[in-house]
DNA sequence: ATGAAAGCGCTAACAC
DNA sequence: GTGTTAGCGCTTTCAT
């Protein structure tokens, strides 16, 4: 193990003082430039390593910025990770990632590896199994920004983006219901977790705009994997009564869900139409192609970054917080598309 | 922003010494069991939150291991580094991860990041577009414990857990070989990549073993991208001797060579058969369902991160750095079977 | 079983 | 333009 080599080497070295040295290393206006580009060619020479803890610990910042995602097995959190990175690393900061593995005990671990770490500002999106917020409401109380993206929580009273969940299921039954489809199912995913309540209130205002009933049996509350999907779809074939369609919560629903129905020999797009959320990158691959509603996950990382850094610039503390919601696009594949017009 | 709580608030409160606050909440042995009750009490009560950042500086080891991907959005990162996590977790340690978006680049800047957050230990996998190792040897020039896994290095002189990559590819070419597949094409990636040098090796020794030439042509030098799959493809399918098999260097290569071949209005697998590599979840879904190599990630991910406690324990330093390989395993699906065995 | 004191490496307020 | 000084919050000898 090497020693550790300091400001202090530098400054002894030079015959200067440590504050100089620390003053040249960070290109403080008031360094000559003779002093700055001599403890520069020093500090090279003795392979010298700033220690951004001693400096945290001094200064109170440590621009790094953390971000809590459920899962980094999910495409979708990796694409919003670069948005919020692109943004990030204009503003000269890093980004760190913890995955909570959708459970209320790894979010709570996270912050708490966070808060120790003392990032300047979490980034999450909130975990399946998460019910109290407590924990997010200590970065609060702490003083440390909080963003919340996609799955956020009006409750929280922060600042967050997400896009109109319930535009997008609105979009996405409506699109069913103009192919002609009329005995809808809905695959959500756990209820209590605010986007998904939003977006079934999307997919009932749909179905009541066609005038049609939001049939209890049509709805399955599965937890958003692709086994769960399956399951729904099968308890949903057995009806006495089967749905002609299915809208899923999520892409890897909408895959189990797909698996189901093959297994069952009916057809799609031709006996059951099926719609996803999220557009993974998959879902223009599989056979027949899924269509799906794309988040704008870029954006989405990008706005959230955004919002932090208006955050701890101080823009709207104490004032109410900002909601960005983006606008979702409806991606129209073959799975859901039972008519076909030209050719 | 609250003002922060410290053990000597703690100590103020209890008329006792900071020294004593902390070694009550360290759980020292020396501290009697009152004491300790009576300062987790206060602690919070008062909100405590203990600051590793002041703690590593003063010990010098935060707990935290830095793990280097080159991309969040491929899952079987996602899933080697939950098998990182567990480990780690059982040895009370946080797992922080940072993507280097494929680049030397990033891959300097997340180093970097670990050093100055002083880690105590860094996994990484590779960037594709790493050539340069010297950001690598750094951190064995600082002392803090390397462990490759997956795109690993030997030159990097550290301990590393990689699959067979020959012996996998081996496996998938000889698979086509069995199934009668005779002129088959390879899609490699860089390979100026160890991994990737490595399949080839295999693939190649496959072809020997069958009495096939390898014919240069019918190699394929991509960059492990859907886009650039589907581009290979398609120049394969111009050759005046058009392949009967492709053997892909990565299921999302695999992907885009799959959709040329749709596109060309080719059967798979009956006119052409096509095995991936990685085993990602999309693979089974796909239509038809992709041949392709599974590669241990969770066993990947347990196996580095316990090299990496070997390693920080000091059990195997100045020695040789092990090695593990682990055995691929192949997983035979649809797009590589001509032959129907029974039914 | 607990206290006293020193210091990890850096930065920032104040000198000059 | 640079030096001095005083910590940031914790851990860790060494005492007692």
């Amino acid at each position: 193990m090497a020693k550790k080599v300091t400001i202090h080497d530098i400054a002894r070295e030079l015959q200067v003082n440590a504050a100089t040295v620390s003053r040249a290393l960070n290109d403080h206006p008031a360094i000559s430039a003779r002093t700055k580009e001599a403890v520069r060619k020093v500090a090279r020479r003795l392979h010298y390593q700033p220690n951004s803890i001693a400096a945290s610990l001094r200064s109170g910042r440590s621009r790094i910025l953390g971000v809590l995602i459920p899962s980094a097995e999910i495409t979708f959190f990796g694409s919003v990770v670069h948005g919020i990175e692109r943004v990030a690393a204009a503003e000269g900061y890093t980004v760190l990632i913890y995955q909570t593995n959708e459970s209320e005990e790894g979010e709570r671990k996270g912050v708490e590896t966070f808060l120790r770490s003392r990032v300047d500002g979490v980034l999450a999106s909130i975990a399946k199994g998460t019910r109290d917020l407590a924990h997010l409401q200590d970065l609060k109380r702490r003083g440390v920004p909080l963003v919340l993206f996609d799955r956020v929580s009006a409750e929280a009273g922060v600042p967050s983006v997400s896009i109109n969940d319930s535009a997008a299921a609105f979009m996405a039954t409506e699109h069913l219901l103009q192919q002609g489809y009329r005995r809808i199912a809905y695959i959500s995913g756990p209820l209590h977790v605010p986007i998904w309540k939003e977006r079934l209130k999307g997919h009932r205002k749909a179905l009541k705009k066609y005038g049609l009933p939001a049939d209890r049996a049509l709805l399955r509350e599965g937890d958003v994997s692709i086994g769960s999907g399956a399951a729904c779809m099968e308890a949903l074939l057995r009806l006495p009564e089967p749905p002609d369609a299915v809208c899923c919560v999520e892409d890897y629903t909408a895959l189990g869900a797909l698996q189901a129905l093959r297994r069952a020999g009916i057809a799609v797009p031709g006996q059951v139409g099926i719609i996803g959320f999220a557009n993974e990158l998959f879902g223009q691959y599989i056979e027949p192609a899924l269509s799906t509603i794309d988040q704008q996950t870029i954006r989405m990382g990008e706005e959230a970054a955004r919002l932090f850094f208006e955050l701890s610039a101080g823009k709207f503390y104490g004032s109410a917080p900002r909601h960005i919601v983006l606008e979702p696009q409806l991606i129209i594949r073959q799975s859901s598309v039972k008519i076909h017009t030209a050719s």
